[in-house]
DNA sequence: TTGCTATATGATTATATAATCATATTTGAA
DNA sequence: TTCAAATATGATTATATAATCATATAGCAA
């Protein structure tokens, strides 16, 4: 049925958590591979993994094997665009919110 | 400690789900009620009520009321850019994985 | 008032998710 | 070969989430 809505929540899911912000951020300067990544966003090397893994079988990071190393990367730009977006988002609710605040302060 | 970086994944999780997602969609026509969005939809009057009111607290949705009624509209416009972008990636990964497998059909 | 319509919310349940610890697997090097 | 490093995965637990049903609240109209 929705496979494409929900694949659509998927991918946006996927740029939705913490953990998962967290390692996007990290991998804006290019590829790493894990033994990189999981000490650069402070988590364990087993969770950092199951993130990975996940994000690389929704279709947001590639995935490079290179000897023992595997090395991750965004795969498309157009994540990096949605997390700017939200980020716009997120400035504008709390410049709304403090304007809120001193409009009831005011009285 | 880090309540940027959550607000920011509240935000993204805010558009990260089924219902939510069609929600958003119908709204791309303009303010709605409830009564209008919830048969549109084709779900629950109190599952879409608590969406709705998810989504205005992460300020996703604004919220007017008139009467009776409680009319909802999205708030900024880079919501709709959000989704827009995750609609690319969806297509490019449909594309990249039919080609993967033509790829592999080729032997 | 009474009653009707619109919306929100409490309680509950089922399911999904994230994190953790322990361990398995893979690969290159000694 | 054996070993160590890098990565993935099974099992478990705690928590979050979505949906549902029933009910509460608010406001308008008769």
């Amino acid at each position: 049925m929705s496979s494409a809505a929900n694949y659509l929540a998927d991918v946006l899911k996927s740029l939705s958590q913490p953990t998962r912000l967290k390692i996007i951020d990290f991998l804006r300067a290019g590829e790493r591979c894990v033994c990189e990544i999981f000490p650069a966003i402070d988590e364990e090397q087993s969770n950092t993994s199951r993130h990975l893994t996940s994000m690389q079988t929704h279709g947001i990071l590639s995935r490079r094997k290179e000897g023992v190393k595997i090395y991750y990367a965004v795969k498309h730009p157009e994540v990096f665009e949605i997390i700017d977006r939200a980020e716009e988002i997120v400035k504008l609710e709390i410049d709304f919110r403090s304007g809120v605040i001193k409009e009831s302060e005011r009285g």
